[in-house]
DNA sequence: CCAATTTCAGTCCAACTGAAATCT
DNA sequence: CAGATTTCAGTTAGACTGAAATTG
Protein backbone atom coordinates (compact mmCIF):
# COMPACT_ATOMS: atom_id res chain seq x y z
CA UNK A 1 0.00 0.00 0.00
CA UNK A 2 2.80 2.37 0.96
CA UNK A 3 4.26 1.87 -2.66
CA UNK A 4 0.79 2.95 -4.41
CA UNK A 5 0.03 5.58 -1.70
CA UNK A 6 3.67 7.92 -2.74
CA UNK A 7 3.00 7.28 -6.19
CA UNK A 8 -0.18 9.36 -5.75
CA UNK A 9 0.81 11.55 -3.68
CA UNK A 10 4.20 12.19 -6.05
CA UNK A 11 1.97 12.64 -8.78
CA UNK A 12 0.02 15.20 -7.19
CA UNK A 13 3.14 17.10 -6.19
CA UNK A 14 4.27 16.76 -9.91
CA UNK A 15 1.53 17.65 -11.33
CA UNK A 16 1.54 20.57 -9.35
CA UNK A 17 4.61 22.25 -10.27
CA UNK A 18 4.13 21.13 -13.90
CA UNK A 19 1.08 23.15 -13.76
CA UNK A 20 2.61 26.00 -12.41
CA UNK A 21 5.02 26.32 -14.74
CA UNK A 22 2.65 25.32 -17.65
CA UNK A 23 -0.16 27.97 -16.43
CA UNK A 24 2.10 31.28 -17.87
CA UNK A 25 2.04 29.69 -21.24
CA UNK A 26 -1.74 29.19 -20.80
CA UNK A 27 -1.31 25.69 -21.27
CA UNK A 28 -1.94 22.80 -18.50
CA UNK A 29 -0.05 19.65 -18.17
CA UNK A 30 -2.59 17.99 -20.44
CA UNK A 31 -2.33 20.53 -22.92
CA UNK A 32 1.35 20.47 -23.07
CA UNK A 33 1.53 16.59 -23.01
CA UNK A 34 -0.37 16.83 -26.33
CA UNK A 35 2.22 19.51 -27.74
CA UNK A 36 4.88 17.29 -26.87
CA UNK A 37 3.21 14.22 -28.92
CA UNK A 38 2.76 16.51 -31.84
CA UNK A 39 6.20 18.17 -31.50
CA UNK A 40 7.77 14.74 -32.00
CA UNK A 41 5.94 13.38 -34.80
CA UNK A 42 7.36 12.98 -37.96
CA UNK A 43 5.08 15.24 -39.41
CA UNK A 44 4.03 17.78 -36.87
CA UNK A 45 0.24 16.05 -37.54
CA UNK A 46 -1.51 13.54 -35.84
CA UNK A 47 -4.86 12.06 -36.14
CA UNK A 48 -7.22 12.80 -33.17
CA UNK A 49 -7.56 8.87 -32.63
CA UNK A 50 -4.24 8.54 -32.24
CA UNK A 51 -3.60 10.93 -29.92
CA UNK A 52 -5.73 9.40 -27.69
CA UNK A 53 -4.35 6.34 -28.07
CA UNK A 54 -0.59 7.42 -27.04
CA UNK A 55 -2.02 9.98 -24.35
CA UNK A 56 -4.61 7.38 -23.02
CA UNK A 57 -7.52 9.76 -23.00
CA UNK A 58 -11.14 9.38 -24.09
CA UNK A 59 -11.80 10.68 -27.59
CA UNK A 60 -14.14 13.47 -26.43
CA UNK A 61 -11.22 14.63 -23.90
CA UNK A 62 -8.95 14.93 -27.49
CA UNK A 63 -11.19 16.88 -29.12
CA UNK A 64 -11.42 19.14 -26.02
CA UNK A 65 -8.04 19.93 -25.42
CA UNK A 66 -7.10 20.18 -29.07
CA UNK A 67 -9.93 22.58 -29.15
CA UNK A 68 -8.53 24.34 -26.77
CA UNK A 69 -4.98 24.26 -28.19
CA UNK A 70 -6.13 25.84 -31.69
CA UNK A 71 -7.97 28.81 -29.75
CA UNK A 72 -4.36 29.29 -28.39
CA UNK A 73 -3.26 28.76 -31.71
CA UNK A 74 -0.86 26.02 -30.86
CA UNK A 75 -2.32 23.76 -33.19
CA UNK A 76 -4.31 23.84 -36.56
CA UNK A 77 -7.11 21.29 -38.12
CA UNK A 78 -7.26 19.66 -40.80
CA UNK A 79 -8.94 17.02 -42.71
CA UNK A 80 -7.01 13.71 -42.95
CA UNK A 81 -6.44 12.96 -46.17
CA UNK A 82 -6.01 8.91 -45.97
CA UNK A 83 -9.35 9.33 -44.12
CA UNK A 84 -11.92 11.14 -45.06
CA UNK A 85 -13.90 10.79 -41.35
CA UNK A 86 -10.70 11.38 -39.78
CA UNK A 87 -8.93 14.85 -38.62
CA UNK A 88 -5.60 15.78 -38.32
CA UNK A 89 -4.24 18.41 -35.36
CA UNK A 90 -0.89 19.89 -36.64
CA UNK A 91 1.46 21.93 -34.43
CA UNK A 92 2.02 25.46 -35.36
CA UNK A 93 5.40 27.52 -35.05
CA UNK A 94 3.58 29.18 -31.75
CA UNK A 95 3.16 25.78 -30.50
CA UNK A 96 6.37 24.19 -31.41
CA UNK A 97 7.88 27.54 -30.01
CA UNK A 98 5.40 27.06 -26.51
CA UNK A 99 6.62 23.52 -25.84
CA UNK A 100 10.44 24.80 -26.37
CA UNK A 101 9.80 27.24 -23.76
CA UNK A 102 7.97 25.12 -20.86
CA UNK A 103 10.29 22.10 -21.54
CA UNK A 104 12.94 24.06 -20.37
CA UNK A 105 11.42 25.33 -17.96
CA UNK A 106 10.66 21.97 -16.55
CA UNK A 107 14.32 21.36 -17.17
CA UNK A 108 15.44 23.97 -14.61
CA UNK A 109 13.24 22.56 -12.53
CA UNK A 110 14.48 18.84 -13.06
CA UNK A 111 10.82 17.56 -13.62
CA UNK A 112 10.00 18.29 -10.05
CA UNK A 113 12.17 15.58 -9.14
CA UNK A 114 15.06 17.40 -7.79
CA UNK A 115 15.84 15.18 -4.51
CA UNK A 116 16.68 12.42 -6.64
CA UNK A 117 19.77 12.25 -8.68
CA UNK A 118 20.17 10.36 -12.15
CA UNK A 119 20.59 7.20 -10.95
CA UNK A 120 17.73 7.16 -9.13
CA UNK A 121 15.49 8.35 -11.19
CA UNK A 122 16.84 5.62 -13.77
CA UNK A 123 16.14 2.94 -11.09
CA UNK A 124 11.85 5.32 -10.43
CA UNK A 125 11.72 4.68 -14.38
CA UNK A 126 12.70 1.23 -14.92
CA UNK A 127 10.52 -0.53 -11.58
CA UNK A 128 7.56 1.94 -13.25
CA UNK A 129 8.16 0.56 -16.93
CA UNK A 130 7.53 -3.06 -15.70
CA UNK A 131 4.08 -1.59 -13.84
CA UNK A 132 3.45 0.31 -17.30
CA UNK A 133 4.21 -2.81 -19.87
CA UNK A 134 2.08 -5.24 -17.40
CA UNK A 135 -0.80 -2.80 -17.59
CA UNK A 136 -0.44 -2.34 -21.22
CA UNK A 137 -1.03 -6.32 -21.24
CA UNK A 138 -4.23 -6.09 -19.62
CA UNK A 139 -5.27 -3.50 -21.93
CA UNK A 140 -4.47 -4.54 -25.12
CA UNK A 141 -8.46 -3.04 -26.35
CA UNK A 142 -9.79 -0.37 -24.93
CA UNK A 143 -12.44 0.07 -27.55
CA UNK A 144 -15.24 -2.51 -26.58
CA UNK A 145 -18.37 -0.63 -25.09
CA UNK B 1 11.80 13.33 -17.89
CA UNK B 2 11.28 9.60 -18.01
CA UNK B 3 10.75 8.99 -14.21
CA UNK B 4 8.08 11.66 -14.05
CA UNK B 5 6.19 11.01 -17.09
CA UNK B 6 6.22 7.18 -15.29
CA UNK B 7 5.12 8.63 -12.03
CA UNK B 8 1.99 10.73 -14.07
CA UNK B 9 1.19 7.35 -16.37
CA UNK B 10 1.42 5.08 -13.47
CA UNK B 11 -0.51 7.22 -11.30
CA UNK B 12 -3.50 6.89 -14.20
CA UNK B 13 -3.60 3.49 -14.34
CA UNK B 14 -3.46 2.96 -10.73
CA UNK B 15 -6.43 5.71 -10.07
CA UNK B 16 -8.46 3.83 -12.81
CA UNK B 17 -7.94 0.57 -10.59
CA UNK B 18 -8.55 2.16 -7.62
CA UNK B 19 -11.82 3.99 -8.63
CA UNK B 20 -13.12 0.92 -10.15
CA UNK B 21 -12.93 -0.96 -7.19
CA UNK B 22 -14.05 1.95 -4.83
CA UNK B 23 -17.06 2.66 -7.19
CA UNK B 24 -19.26 -0.35 -6.00
CA UNK B 25 -19.53 1.54 -2.55
CA UNK B 26 -20.65 4.98 -3.62
CA UNK B 27 -16.69 5.33 -3.08
CA UNK B 28 -14.09 7.42 -5.24
CA UNK B 29 -10.65 7.46 -4.17
CA UNK B 30 -10.49 10.65 -2.27
CA UNK B 31 -13.36 10.08 -0.85
CA UNK B 32 -11.85 6.45 0.85
CA UNK B 33 -8.62 8.02 1.37
CA UNK B 34 -10.47 10.44 4.12
CA UNK B 35 -12.48 8.07 5.35
CA UNK B 36 -8.99 6.24 5.79
CA UNK B 37 -7.71 8.81 7.27
CA UNK B 38 -10.11 9.17 9.74
CA UNK B 39 -10.85 5.43 10.77
CA UNK B 40 -6.76 5.50 11.66
CA UNK B 41 -7.18 8.28 14.10
CA UNK B 42 -7.18 8.25 17.53
CA UNK B 43 -10.69 9.18 18.55
CA UNK B 44 -12.22 8.24 15.11
CA UNK B 45 -13.23 12.33 14.72
CA UNK B 46 -10.67 14.84 12.97
CA UNK B 47 -11.18 18.81 12.49
CA UNK B 48 -11.70 19.92 8.51
CA UNK B 49 -8.74 21.82 8.67
CA UNK B 50 -6.69 18.99 9.61
CA UNK B 51 -7.97 16.64 6.83
CA UNK B 52 -7.48 19.02 4.31
CA UNK B 53 -3.96 19.52 5.77
CA UNK B 54 -2.81 15.54 6.11
CA UNK B 55 -4.76 14.63 2.67
CA UNK B 56 -2.86 18.19 0.88
CA UNK B 57 -6.35 19.07 -0.34
CA UNK B 58 -8.48 22.89 -0.61
CA UNK B 59 -10.52 23.96 2.56
CA UNK B 60 -13.47 23.92 0.14
CA UNK B 61 -12.60 20.32 -0.91
CA UNK B 62 -12.75 18.71 2.12
CA UNK B 63 -16.08 20.18 2.69
CA UNK B 64 -17.45 18.99 -0.33
CA UNK B 65 -15.85 15.53 0.03
CA UNK B 66 -17.29 15.17 3.76
CA UNK B 67 -20.99 16.70 2.83
CA UNK B 68 -21.06 13.50 0.16
CA UNK B 69 -19.82 10.84 2.64
CA UNK B 70 -22.41 12.15 5.44
CA UNK B 71 -25.07 12.11 2.80
CA UNK B 72 -23.70 8.25 2.10
CA UNK B 73 -24.02 7.93 6.23
CA UNK B 74 -20.21 7.09 6.03
CA UNK B 75 -19.05 9.64 9.07
CA UNK B 76 -21.21 12.64 10.58
CA UNK B 77 -20.18 16.06 11.68
CA UNK B 78 -20.10 17.78 15.16
CA UNK B 79 -19.01 21.03 16.27
CA UNK B 80 -15.38 20.95 17.69
CA UNK B 81 -15.61 21.01 21.25
CA UNK B 82 -12.12 22.54 21.64
CA UNK B 83 -12.63 25.09 19.10
CA UNK B 84 -15.84 26.88 18.51
CA UNK B 85 -15.17 28.19 14.95
CA UNK B 86 -14.63 24.12 14.21
CA UNK B 87 -16.09 21.37 12.70
CA UNK B 88 -15.34 17.36 13.05
CA UNK B 89 -15.99 14.81 11.09
CA UNK B 90 -16.55 11.46 12.59
CA UNK B 91 -16.32 8.03 10.72
CA UNK B 92 -19.44 6.10 11.94
CA UNK B 93 -19.72 1.92 12.14
CA UNK B 94 -20.80 2.00 8.58
CA UNK B 95 -18.04 3.79 7.02
CA UNK B 96 -15.53 1.69 8.88
CA UNK B 97 -17.18 -1.52 7.71
CA UNK B 98 -17.09 0.52 3.55
CA UNK B 99 -13.26 0.85 4.69
CA UNK B 100 -12.67 -2.52 5.34
CA UNK B 101 -14.00 -3.57 2.06
CA UNK B 102 -12.53 -1.50 0.18
CA UNK B 103 -9.49 -1.89 1.73
CA UNK B 104 -9.54 -5.94 1.16
CA UNK B 105 -10.42 -5.53 -2.27
CA UNK B 106 -7.28 -3.26 -2.70
CA UNK B 107 -4.89 -5.76 -1.08
CA UNK B 108 -6.34 -8.42 -3.06
CA UNK B 109 -6.01 -6.53 -6.41
CA UNK B 110 -2.21 -5.71 -4.87
CA UNK B 111 -2.39 -2.26 -4.92
CA UNK B 112 -2.52 -2.05 -8.79
CA UNK B 113 1.06 -3.49 -8.60
CA UNK B 114 0.74 -6.97 -9.42
CA UNK B 115 4.12 -6.41 -11.62
CA UNK B 116 6.15 -5.95 -8.77
CA UNK B 117 7.59 -7.95 -5.88
CA UNK B 118 7.42 -6.57 -2.37
CA UNK B 119 11.10 -5.63 -2.59
CA UNK B 120 10.72 -3.89 -6.37
CA UNK B 121 7.67 -2.10 -4.28
CA UNK B 122 9.47 -1.23 -1.31
CA UNK B 123 12.03 0.42 -3.68
CA UNK B 124 9.68 2.44 -5.02
CA UNK B 125 8.52 3.38 -1.76
CA UNK B 126 11.72 4.33 -0.53
CA UNK B 127 12.62 6.45 -3.68
CA UNK B 128 9.74 8.48 -3.69
CA UNK B 129 9.49 8.81 -0.05
CA UNK B 130 12.81 11.03 -0.86
CA UNK B 131 10.85 13.42 -3.08
CA UNK B 132 8.04 13.89 -0.70
CA UNK B 133 10.22 14.60 2.21
CA UNK B 134 11.94 17.30 0.33
CA UNK B 135 8.60 18.22 -0.61
CA UNK B 136 7.60 18.21 2.99
CA UNK B 137 4.76 15.46 2.53
CA UNK B 138 5.76 13.61 5.43
CA UNK B 139 4.38 14.56 8.55
CA UNK B 140 6.41 13.00 11.51
CA UNK B 141 4.47 14.90 13.99
CA UNK B 142 1.35 12.25 13.82
CA UNK B 143 -0.31 13.29 17.16
CA UNK B 144 -2.88 15.79 16.64
CA UNK B 145 -3.32 19.44 19.00
C1' DC C 1 -9.22 44.56 15.43
C1' DC C 2 -6.89 40.72 13.29
C1' DA C 3 -6.54 35.83 12.41
C1' DA C 4 -8.39 31.19 11.88
C1' DT C 5 -12.14 27.89 10.50
C1' DT C 6 -15.63 26.60 7.66
C1' DT C 7 -19.05 27.19 4.23
C1' DC C 8 -21.21 29.05 0.02
C1' DA C 9 -21.48 30.58 -4.76
C1' DG C 10 -19.51 30.15 -8.79
C1' DT C 11 -15.60 29.01 -12.20
C1' DC C 12 -12.54 25.84 -14.49
C1' DC C 13 -10.51 21.52 -16.22
C1' DA C 14 -11.03 17.07 -17.48
C1' DA C 15 -13.23 12.45 -17.81
C1' DC C 16 -17.20 10.40 -18.94
C1' DT C 17 -21.95 8.75 -21.47
C1' DG C 18 -25.02 8.71 -25.23
C1' DA C 19 -26.13 10.15 -29.54
C1' DA C 20 -25.43 11.93 -34.03
C1' DA C 21 -22.98 12.87 -38.46
C1' DT C 22 -19.77 11.36 -41.70
C1' DC C 23 -17.13 8.27 -44.05
C1' DT C 24 -14.75 3.24 -45.12
C1' DC D 1 -24.95 -2.82 -44.24
C1' DA D 2 -21.56 -2.84 -39.99
C1' DG D 3 -17.66 -0.39 -38.13
C1' DA D 4 -14.57 3.60 -37.37
C1' DT D 5 -13.82 8.63 -36.43
C1' DT D 6 -15.07 12.73 -34.56
C1' DT D 7 -18.07 15.95 -32.50
C1' DC D 8 -21.84 17.64 -29.53
C1' DA D 9 -24.74 17.97 -25.39
C1' DG D 10 -24.87 17.18 -20.88
C1' DT D 11 -23.16 15.03 -16.31
C1' DT D 12 -19.81 14.43 -12.73
C1' DA D 13 -15.64 14.95 -9.65
C1' DG D 14 -12.48 17.76 -7.98
C1' DA D 15 -9.55 22.06 -7.38
C1' DC D 16 -9.86 26.57 -7.18
C1' DT D 17 -11.21 31.93 -5.95
C1' DG D 18 -13.61 35.29 -3.38
C1' DA D 19 -16.60 36.33 0.06
C1' DA D 20 -19.21 35.71 4.17
C1' DA D 21 -20.26 34.12 9.00
C1' DT D 22 -18.52 32.71 13.23
C1' DT D 23 -15.31 32.49 16.80
C1' DG D 24 -10.43 32.88 19.23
Amino acid sequence: MAAATSIMRVQQLLLGEFDRICRPYGLTFARYEALVLLSFSRTGALPMAKIGERLMVHPTSVTNTIQRLETAGFVTREPNPRDGRGTLARITDSGRDAVKKVTSELMDAEFGLTALDDEQRLAVFELLRTVRVAARDFHTDDHEH
